[in-house]
DNA sequence: GTCTATAGGAAGATAGAC
DNA sequence: GTCTATCTTCCTATAGAC
């Protein structure tokens, strides 16, 4: 059948939710089939390089993902606090309320930290420097807006960690509702 | 030879450097056979349920390390103060200053999750009950005693997690430092 | 208690028909 | 573009000599 059966950004959609859910490592091409509706062979032909490429487009959609529906309308708000609800709302969207575990636990300390761990690392820092950005528009400056968006990042991070160990989703929500105290007060 | 080269003690210390380093999915019985000194078959003497029975151990000797050297000394401590500062000084060596990864991220998350996730949860949600417990020590009650251990325990797991993901350890001191504005501020 | 050798299976990746 | 069949490699685990 020389007919796609998906369009190339629904076998990354699918992907996501397949690495998200597994690890990198666990994510085997077989769960990857299932996961996608595909044989091996078609995601051989989406992905010539294989696994690696498939992480790879699975990172660089949600980079383009946190670009359109966090750095940008961030960036438009007017004030502080209209930043803050922006930001809340889409980390909230994109870990799924806590359920979908961050690429970095999953991609940054499996079997793809060679390959990927520094395009994690990038996307982690850009997350940060805009908790930052957010800090000084709330009037605090220079290491105390670095210190506050450091302290955002690792309580964010943290609480994918947490609520995914303890199994209880309901961490990562009180975690997102004290990034006011922390970035703004 | 029918004299043993290491004692099984020496063997898990040596399992759990191996365990921390490369998580339980690429910890393949070639590495910790290298990281041991033992042949796979040794390992196999010393732990005859395989891989799963190595990572239990790994795991029961770190739960023994953090009620001797964390529990204990918290529990002794007079003051919420000096109660902070051993916790911190446990956790400082327990992690290594933020080199070394926390089992649930390395366990938790790969493929060791469904046989030993809950293993990990209980340990975690010690660590967050002696958090709790400090926070009540120095006149925090009830639910904001407990919120203070839970964003405790996020701000530490999520200090490791970043630490690991940008490379730079120094997270993980400045989350620690951070400890006890949190929970006896 | 340690070793060498190997069984048995699953992984990633490829070949070629349609 | 999708499929079935297969290759190679690596894995966990076991068998049996010493």
């Amino acid at each position: 059948m020389p007919t796609p059966k998906l369009s190339r950004e629904e076998v990354v959609h699918r992907l996501t939710r397949a690495f998200r859910a597994f690890g990198f490592d666990e994510a085997s091409l077989a769960k990857l089939s299932d996961a996608t509706g595909l044989g091996r062979s078609s995601l051989y032909h989406y992905f010539p390089e294989g696994k690696d490429q498939m992480a790879r487009a699975v990172l660089d959609a949600a980079r383009a993902w946190l670009a359109d529906n966090l750095v940008v309308p961030v960036s438009a708000a007017d004030t502080p606090a209209d930043k803050m609800a922006r930001a809340r709302e889409a980390l909230g969207r994109f870990y799924e309320n806590g359920q979908a575990a961050c690429f970095l636990e999953l991609f940054a300390l499996g079997g793809a930290q060679a390959a990927m761990g520094e395009a994690v690392a990038q996307d982690m820092r850009a997350v940060q420097g805009l908790f930052t950005s957010i800090a000084e528009s709330a009037g605090h400056c220079g290491e105390d807006a670095k210190a506050r968006g450091e302290l955002a990042l690792v309580v964010v991070q943290g609480a994918l960690v947490v609520a995914r160990g303890g199994g209880d989703v309901s961490v990562f929500e009180r975690a997102l509702a004290r990034l006011p105290q922390i970035l703004l007060d």
